[in-house]
DNA sequence: ATATAGATGCAAATTAGTTGCATATGAGTA
DNA sequence: TACTCATATGCAACTAATTTGCATCTATAT
């Protein structure tokens, strides 16, 4: 089951509050990635939208704002493009990527903070961590017993 | 201080018990990645190459032939393009990533034994992690100054 | 209702990564 | 050492991903 996405009313605020405007485009592409609650690729978001066709550019552009914003976070899968995931409000969480199908599960069990906290300490150069990546790369059950 | 380059003799060796041949210009590229020690993107390489250029192609191909023989690791700095480091007889590190000037320390303190057995043994799906990911992103002191 | 900073969407450019194919060569074998 | 052939190379051409510029539009504060 998928989680529900944000409320159209409360997202309104939050962008506002973030000091970005609330349009329609925009709702529009929250109301999706926070409905999905799984890493989207841009053309997985064009496919989604189906017929009332996104532009890529403004795709591109909301999703930058939207990460600076920390509702959505970027998402490397090695799959040769970026993937956005809705990151508002759930809990903290990365992934296991098969390497041979693609298929991905959620994993959580990360201590952001603590492991932020000790990698800052050990920094001589850097003032504040605000993100990371952690997925993991291996084969699923499927892809294995199909090699053997 | 940078790290010795492999040398030339052992990395024949080592190609060849993984299947590769031992061509001059793998040899040139392995000796490049060790020697740097860092991650490089596809135009890094180029560039560190100079005068006697390298063709893209092959560049990419025996990256991923040496990803696959475990001699280099492929790094998402968030850069928009891949980044690869050299992997082999290095202590497993990650990452600190300046958002804002790009600049990057290493950090290592990551369990990745540990952490990707916990991760398979919570999964439904997966039969083994082979690699990961695991970027911190923030921003440095001197960009963290120069906002303030 | 209005003004305006911020958002949109086209066209066009740039950058990243891939595929096909003809040619060349490393490395095992005779 | 010479041979052979699977593997690697490098050009051309292509597809995909991401960015930039600019004219137009519109949410929102007043």
């Amino acid at each position: 089951m998928s989680k529900a996405a944000v409320l159209e009313g409360d997202l309104k605020l939050l962008m506002r509050k973030s000091g970005y405007r609330a349009t329609p485009a925009r709702l529009r592409l929250a109301a999706l990635l926070s409905r999905e609650a799984k890493p989207m690729s841009i053309q997985g978001i064009e496919r989604a939208f189906g017929g009332k066709k996104a532009d890529v550019v403004t795709l591109y552009r909301t999703l930058f704002a939207f990460e600076k914003a920390g509702f959505v976070r970027q998402v490397d899968l090695r799959h040769g493009h970026a993937h956005y995931e809705w990151a508002h409000e759930r809990t903290h969480h990365h992934h296991l990527v098969c390497t041979r199908c693609g298929v991905t599960e959620e994993y959580d069990g990360c201590e952001f903070a603590a492991f932020s906290k000790k990698a800052l300490k050990k920094s001589k150069q850097f003032a504040r961590i605000e993100d990371h990546a952690s997925e993991l790369f291996g084969i699923c059950t499927r892809c294995d017993v199909s090699t053997s």
